[in-house]
DNA sequence: CGCTTCATTGATCAATCTCAACTCGCGTGG
DNA sequence: CCACGCGAGTTGAGATTGATCAATGAAGCG
């Protein structure tokens, strides 16, 4: 049985470790904990560091509008959202898929970034850390601050990889890498069914296509093929992969 | 008179201030002043932090093997280099062009990363940091940390706008933006003439075509385009800017 | 229900690639 | 000194990939 994102049996009570909580970098830096244990009250080094209390968002909506960046940086407590670069003209570039236990962006803890906006693909629970609050804390705690870089050193070397394949690659492979890129990441959350592989795929076809520099419709067409070939399948938003080796050596990933 | 990277007066002898340095960070970090004034032999909290001798490489060579990366950082102290990432079957991208003054990636300081390597475009000096004394400097000293933060932000910065390029930008636009990127950050470093502006363009039409995208053979129509209605002249190496509203206009850069 | 978003499919078009030929400048070795 | 090869750039013809346009059906949602 697969985990859907709207199961209500994951959308529990605020109270309580919820189930993203495990992997999320906020959970492990034990900031969840001193906010819900009331630790950080009793602390003399963290006068101020409260999460605001949880958000829920639909899917499809903004959780950050271009200027909210400002003083705050959210967590993603459950649920896909993307990190979204908007053009005048309409355009729109995907930088990041993020995902239960991400935090949006780990350089935005530095400075905010314009005409970004994060938005939501299925309904998300999040967490906004005060940026200022954050960083005080950071200081404070050098083991966070460890962790912290090592996130944004995954961040970028996610954002090389993507430049190399806009770059390079064609879009049977690009749309192969992306799949087998998510799989890596929901399996470090235990998001994904072994044998076969399966896990749910709330993306829409628009949503990739702004991620990997295609049309929604070449999208579609590109992702027939797959199925057609029989490399995976997809119903219900249960995305299930059929024949892995193929598709790695498609995404040329051995 | 514009600065010519192979210009003999350009590369002064190894004792004192050489020309990149103004605008390196490491020479805004002291790291230099420390090494050259032999303070850090004094200083109890400077124990090793030597970098190793200048390195001079000729264009074209690597300064950086694949597996070099492992324990030292290079900076950059003068000429133009390359971050590029190498596809097994041959197809390379270009993820950064380095200037003087530019640390290879601040990222590197944290983990090293395979299948990318630094190569040479015109001759460059560097030197070199060892990893791990570089990391025990920047937790004793946080204004350098802070420094460098700021460095790998700006770093991400830039590959997110490489991104946005690569996803939803058509050729023309990528270059008339890769052009006033370079102008932006070479006039930080005093190496752009102004009125009209011009300045040393070292790239060869592969490594352009490598870093945006493209083929060669694209890269050249492309320019040739651009030459023929007047908003650049190049000869012998020199980049001008004939038409500065016109190219921003098709950057989309206002 | 009725409406909007999402996905599929086919026809046509445009951007870019591939291949190939040719030029130019440069350095090298005979 | 010159022939030669090599790397770099230019140019054209034709092939390909992926975009655009359009029509239709299916699915999600108030």
């Amino acid at each position: 049985m697969i985990a859907r994102c709207d199961d209500t049996r994951l959308v529990p009570k605020l109270t309580g470790r919820q189930p993203g909580c495990p992997v999320c970098p906020a959970f492990e830096h034990g900031l969840c904990e001193v906010a819900r244990e009331g630790t950080w009250r009793s602390s003399d080094f963290l006068p101020n560091l409260v999460p605001q209390a949880e958000f829920t968002v639909r899917a499809r909506r903004l959780i950050v509008h271009q200027q909210d960046f400002r003083d705050s940086v959210p967590i993603i407590c459950s649920g896909w959202a993307a990190t979204v670069e908007l053009l005048p003209d309409g355009r729109r570039q995907v930088l990041s898929f993020l995902l239960p236990g991400d935090i949006v962006s780990a350089g935005l803890l530095f400075a905010p970034k314009p005409r970004r906006v994060v938005e939501a693909i299925t309904e998300v629970r999040y967490r906004k850390y005060k940026r200022d609050e954050l960083k005080k804390l950071l200081c404070k705690r050098p083991e966070l601050l460890e962790r912290l870089l090592k996130d944004w050193l995954a961040e970028t070397t996610r954002a090389d990889h993507l430049i190399v394949d806009l770059g390079r690659r064609s879009g049977e492979e690009r749309i192969a890498r992306l799949i087998l890129g998510l799989v890596e990441r929901l399996s470090q959350r235990d998001m994904v069914e072994d044998n076969p592989i399966a896990f749910e795929f709330p993306l829409r076809q628009r949503q990739i296509a702004d991620a990997i520099g295609m049309t929604q419709v070449h999208v579609s067409k590109v992702f027939s093929d797959l199925r057609r070939n029989g490399l995976v399948r997809f119903r219900e938003r249960i995305l299930t992969i059929l024949d892995l080796v193929a598709l790695r050596r498609l995404a040329s990933m051995g």
